[in-house]
DNA sequence: ATAATTCAGGACAATTTTGTCCTGAATAGA
DNA sequence: TCTATTCAGGACAAAATTGTCCTGAATTAT
């Protein structure tokens, strides 16, 4: 569905959402093995989400680390996937069809407009802060 | 959502089904100029629609060229991602996480395994035929 | 001021995906 | 049989994605 980098971005996010507040931050390495992702490539992806659309926080230095603010805690997961330039995912056409429409639809669009609609409510209803909140009786986030 | 060879894949099929009967073939370049896609590589995938899984079938020489069999416009659309090798898709975790089920589910688990289940079904219950017998108002394959 | 810690950001490398090209095999018709 | 047509399949190339590494800047404490 997602890229690599997208699912590293979900993680992570939730991973620092769960694990720190404004004062407790917390250092790219815990982060990239609290989440299971390579500790560069993940410094990469928290740079994206730190950029315009904002969706952590960081500092730098002794004591430094991410972490989210209360009002990025409420922003809708879309977010994510729009730092990460993954926004559109969940308005294409199946088929890969730039011109797919209701006016001019594919062979399977009134079927998966229904799903794209549902996907849409799941990111956009739901908030970073929701997701932390739903520590279900198993929360790994790693492989194993 | 889907690999570009598989967004290629799709329409390369649906294209065939629209567009052959088991007496008129349609060639290589007919079809991806009927699907946008570039000619080599759709010759790659079509050889790979074509192997094992069969979703359609080809033969060389004058009047040859590409064509789906009665039998194959029976199969679901999902058979179309598995030979493909991306029946997977509709059934990984959001989050990328190996783990991630019903006894150890990640934060997005149960409202995605419902959306799962949607994409499910329209894959396995839609047929081929059924796709090419959708024909909208406006059934461009192509970008334009 | 200096040293230690931690992120910022760019250059680089590996891998995967996407795309091209060429030779050979199969088929049909003359 | 000979030629023209069309797919088969592998080698190769380009681009995108994924991943690594290094230098520098910011911050903290001494």
């Amino acid at each position: 569905m997602f890229s690599k980098a997208t699912e590293y971005a979900l993680r992570a996010t939730i991973y620092i959402a769960q694990h720190t507040t404004e004062d407790s931050k917390c250092r790219i390495d815990d982060i990239a093995r609290g989440i299971d992702a390579p500790v560069s490539f993940t410094a990469k992806i928290l740079q994206a989400l730190r950029k315009d659309e904002k969706v952590i926080n960081s500092i730098s230095g002794p004591n430094g680390g991410f972490y989210i603010t209360d009002k990025c805690r409420k922003k809708p997961v879309r977010a994510i996937l729009d730092a990460m330039g993954e926004g559109e995912v969940l308005e294409k056409c199946v088929l890969g069809l730039k011109k797919c429409s209701n006016t001019s639809p594919c062979p399977m669009h009134s079927d998966y407009k229904e799903i794209k609609k549902k996907l849409l409510r799941l990111f956009e209803d739901r908030t970073i802060q929701d997701l932390a909140d739903d520590k279900g009786m198993f929360l790994k986030l790693g492989k194993k």
